[in-house]
DNA sequence: TAGACAGGAA
DNA sequence: TGAAATCCTGTCTA
């Protein structure tokens, strides 16, 4: 059937196109055009309700003004299985949206995969002994025969005379990894190790005396995740956004599992952070929860560390020295804070951990690599997620509102950027010195804010520094400044603060409510999540946060932050787009030498 | 024993 | 695609 009323069309390679608007048509269904001739266009009325469903089983692969184009994967789709949407609900889905037609391949595709999804099982089996063996079954014969017909899943498992397959207990995670390659996504019905217990409680008020309540959807995400009864619960990914309060997720997690923790985070500070609210939130005394970094390495019911930490080598060739801290305790559950940034060691690492319960936390299931499935065999699928402007509508993050302004190329650089190497262009073009004043600009039209701005080379915020005046916080600057400097930025005495990219990380200003990016990593989706969450706290004063994004005109400057914009554009943020010379000239003398 | 800093890694 | 930040360990100083 033919509905030219809505926003989607199917194609048959599995992409899906969105239309975010349509013609304005007068009431005998002509287009209606503006001064100059042009027809107007107004938001599709259903496209807001057709992004919040293709959300669940698909990802946004490009989101220009007017269309925006979806992909519908594999691991999309098992995603969406592990949250219990049957093939027939998002053919419904796509129907029920769609223009045209769709394509009986695509659903055919879904229906295939869905029906993948949880063919073949892990089961336990307890042997005579007493120990517990990893059964690989499946309803379906044939998808056993076509799954051992694979050499590198043979090696994995053994057959034996009645014709059942064993799993290798330490092969557990490999196996699994070696079956999604192969577009057999495993059910693990093995279960789990209990784990040493360790009592956690969630204190009603919090140490420092404030009262203390999980959110609604934190204990929803906790809730979903542990799942009792269920061989499915206790592993899976958790995503919510910057800002939403995953730590609180986690901490509750931790209660509900009631078992000696490993905590896995990106770098110290995390650690320290995860400690304070650990002993601000819970029951546990400070000599229960330890620190295991270079300053400190403890070990103790509750354990921090970083990934770095246990991915260190003395040389190349060397073995991983720390991993054996995965053995240290017996761990009833394993936390990967940050889980996209999951590196490749700690993966295998995770291969031999799938006796323990696993949680992942995250702002998105994107990585950049591309090694979603690993993350979705080895960890779990994702269990629960919010999305962004769900949480912005009930108040736990700030409202915001996304400005792309374009700036034309200096005159002056026209040269050096058509001279430039391909690779050099995106930093020609990044580092283009027009964008200072646009920068002016924006402060000059937001007096009174605290405005962070953040870009990626030195030289470039070494010369808006000194420009504007403002302090220049990067990776070189000592500990002790950086925490003066930030705690003068909390404290108003100065309101514009000028950070490299280790604004991208652990910095807590929930004061700031204006955010000026002026040059981004290559196009990473998460980065720009990032830097949006930076200024996403709620405001007390409950005022919106704006985010503005500073490109080069026409340049690969611009084609990246495109693409860098994707994931927040999934989350139903719209980017406004204008000229640099919509917001008038740099006033005058402004931070002028 | 703590802090500062250099060097290497991914 | 490349630059920057981070973390680790080890050594030096006070």
């Amino acid at each position: 059937m033919i509905r030219p009323d809505n926003p989607l069309i199917v194609q048959s390679d599995r992409s899906l196109m969105l239309h975010t608007v349509r013609a304005v048509v007068d009431a005998k269904g002509r287009p209606v055009r503006d001064a100059d001739g042009q027809p107007l266009t107004e938001e599709h009325p259903r496209f807001a309700a057709a992004r919040d469903a293709l959300c669940a089983f698909a990802e946004l692969e490009k989101s220009p003004d007017y269309l925006h184009t979806y992909r519908i994967t594999p691991v999309s789709i098992w995603n969406a299985a592990a949250l219990g949407l049957s093939a027939e609900s998002i053919a419904h889905t796509l129907d029920e949206f769609s223009c045209v037609p769709v394509p009986q391949r695509v659903v055919a595709d879904i229906r295939e995969w869905i029906s993948r999804y949880g063919l073949l099982r892990i089961e336990r089996r307890e042997g005579s002994d007493g120990a517990a063996r990893f059964e690989l079954v499946s309803d379906s014969p044939e998808a056993l025969r076509e799954a051992l017909g694979h050499e590198s899943v043979r090696k994995l498992c053994s057959s034996d005379a009645q014709g059942r397959v064993w799993v290798d207990p330490l092969a557990r995670g490999s196996i699994k990894q070696t079956l999604i390659k192969i577009g057999y996504p495993v059910e693990d019905r093995g279960g789990y190790v209990e784990g040493d217990s360790l009592t956690i409680a969630l204190r009603p008020k919090t140490k420092t005396g404030r009262s203390f309540a999980l959110r609604p959807y934190q204990r929803a995400a906790g809730d979903t995740f542990h799942a009792r009864g269920s061989t499915a619960g206790g592993n899976g990914v958790i995503v919510l956004p910057c800002g939403a309060g995953k730590t609180v997720v986690g901490l509750y997690v931790m209660s509900l599992v009631g078992a000696k923790t490993l905590i896995l985070t990106t770098n110290t500070v995390a650690v320290r952070q995860w400690r304070e609210e650990i002993l601000d939130k819970t029951g546990l005394a400070p000599e229960q929860v330890a620190e295991y970094t270079g300053d400190h390495k403890a070990v103790a019911p509750v354990t921090i560390t970083t990934y770095q930490m246990l991915t260190w080598r003395r040389s190349k060739s060397d073995v991983f020295e720390h991993f054996e801290l995965f053995g240290k305790e017996n761990w009833g559950l394993v936390v990967y804070d940050e889980v996209h940034l999951l590196p490749a060691p700690v993966f295998r690492a995770t291969a031999d951990l799938q006796a323990r319960r696993r949680l992942g936390l995250t702002a998105t299931l994107v990585r950049e690599d591309g090694k979603e499935d690993e993350v979705f065999c080895l960890i779990g699928p994702k269990r629960y997620d919010v999305p962004w402007k769900v949480l912005e509508g009930q108040g736990f993050i700030a409202t915001a509102s996304c400005t792309e302004v374009r700036v034309p190329l200096d005159p002056a650089l026209k040269p050096a950027y058509v001279a430039a190497s391909a690779r050099n262009k995106f930093r020609v073009a990044s580092e283009n010195p027009a964008k200072t004043a646009v920068v002016e600009s924006l402060i000059a039209k937001h007096a009174g804010g605290r405005i962070l701005i953040i870009g990626q080379y030195i030289d470039q915020l070494n010369a808006l520094a000194e420009r504007l005046r403002a302090p220049l916080i990067m990776g070189k600057t000592p500990s002790a400044e950086r925490e003066r400097l930030y705690a003068a930025f909390k404290s108003g005495e100065i309101s514009v603060l000028i950070v490299s990219k280790v604004g991208n990380f652990a910095v807590d200003l929930p004061e700031a409510n204006v955010a000026i990016q002026i040059s981004g990593t290559f196009g990473s989706r998460q980065e720009e999540a990032q830097r949006l969450g930076r200024i996403l706290r709620p405001k007390s004063d409950g005022s919106a946060a704006a985010f503005y994004s500073v490109v080069t005109l026409g340049s690969r400057d611009q084609e990246f932050s495109e693409k860098r914009q994707l994931f927040l554009t999934e989350q139903g943020y719209s980017y406004e787009i204008i000229e640099a010379a919509q917001l008038g000239p740099a006033p005058a003398g402004e931070g002028a030498p």
